[in-house]
DNA sequence: TGAAACTTTCAAAATGTTTTGAAAATATAA
DNA sequence: TTATATTTTCAAAACATTTTGAAAGTTTCA
């Protein structure tokens, strides 16, 4: 297989996968196009490559940057910006990881600390309702110290944690 | 706070939380209402809960069977089928990261699999290629070896359920 | 300062997903 | 069988998200 053809292999199926993961596929496929490349490259590289507009280039380029996953270099005597990645793919799932405990896993996590005990405790019904809301909250609480534990952790620690796992 | 309006939160949020996990609103919504429910439901009952026309209703109802969340009670006497969902959310854990993993891991690792070492090992380009793939390809399997460990590991738990769930 | 190079913004268009509701299909009982 | 209750289907409508592209904004340099 050539170069070229494995590159597009693997964006447009990372770009299907980021749909999956709140990522939207431009998005996706620039940071592949980057993770994938030796070379940072600039808005009109990734505008032609993949082939998208400035104007979606840009607003995704910006949110990959504001998540912390793409960076900017600065070349001496050049005006365009130049952006690269990553090659450490625990690094973008610790961020994602991160931004989606915040957008997803904490507000759950409120809702239910608000709802905790229902009045009426002689009630089956009302037994029942705050017994599974108390099963969810352990539930979460558990993914929550989950989730801290792998973002904290370095990449070391994170394959001893798998080998164990796995054996 | 009444049962009802705690509830009407719980379900809200859970809709919500369903949006970013693959889960439309009101097949999550459904979940979650009869996740809270003392009986099993009727497909009125649903609509008439979440306002949700019959249609939704149904196609919804029917798509958490066929994910095996949700099951169906038969009254005798009665023609309407009544539903119910397991009230352990370790067993909707299970089912949506199986579900996820068939949907999402395992497309990217055949894409892998087959852009494996691209031609021209010499150019630089190349060689960095082939190192980000197999960078992705053992992330890739180390996660469905996680999944995996975590979807048997939860075996044991799933008879007692069913026993119970049975008996 | 003015013009060229480049980046950012944002309203409108395109695209994707979910929901509706009425009609068709199916099951049950008289 | 026929009438009635119930479930299923699906095209169209509503809604949500993404992308475009041109205009506005900014930076740089002569």
């Amino acid at each position: 297989m050539k170069l070229d053809e494995g590159k597009k292999k693997v964006i447009e199926a990372w770009g299907t996968l980021g749909t999956s993961w709140g990522i939207n596929r431009a998005m996706a496929q620039i940071h592949a196009l980057l993770m994938l490349s030796k070379e940072p490259l600039s808005t009109n590289q990734i505008m032609e490559e993949l082939q998208i507009s400035r104007g979606n280039a840009n607003m995704n380029i910006r949110n990959l940057m504001d998540w912390g996953i793409v960076k900017k270099e600065l070349r001496s005597g050049e005006r365009q910006e130049y952006f690269y990645t990553s090659k450490d793919i625990t690094h973008l799932a610790r961020v994602v990881v991160t931004e989606r405990k915040k957008r997803e896993l904490q507000p759950i996590m409120e809702i239910l600390a608000e709802v905790q005990n229902v009045e009426g405790e002689d009630k089956e019904e009302v037994k029942e309702f705050n017994k599974v809301v108390k099963d969810l909250q352990s539930f979460s609480k558990n993914v929550d110290g989950m989730i801290d534990k792998f973002v904290k952790s370095d990449e070391h620690w994170f394959y001893k944690i798998l080998l164990k796992t796995m054996k």
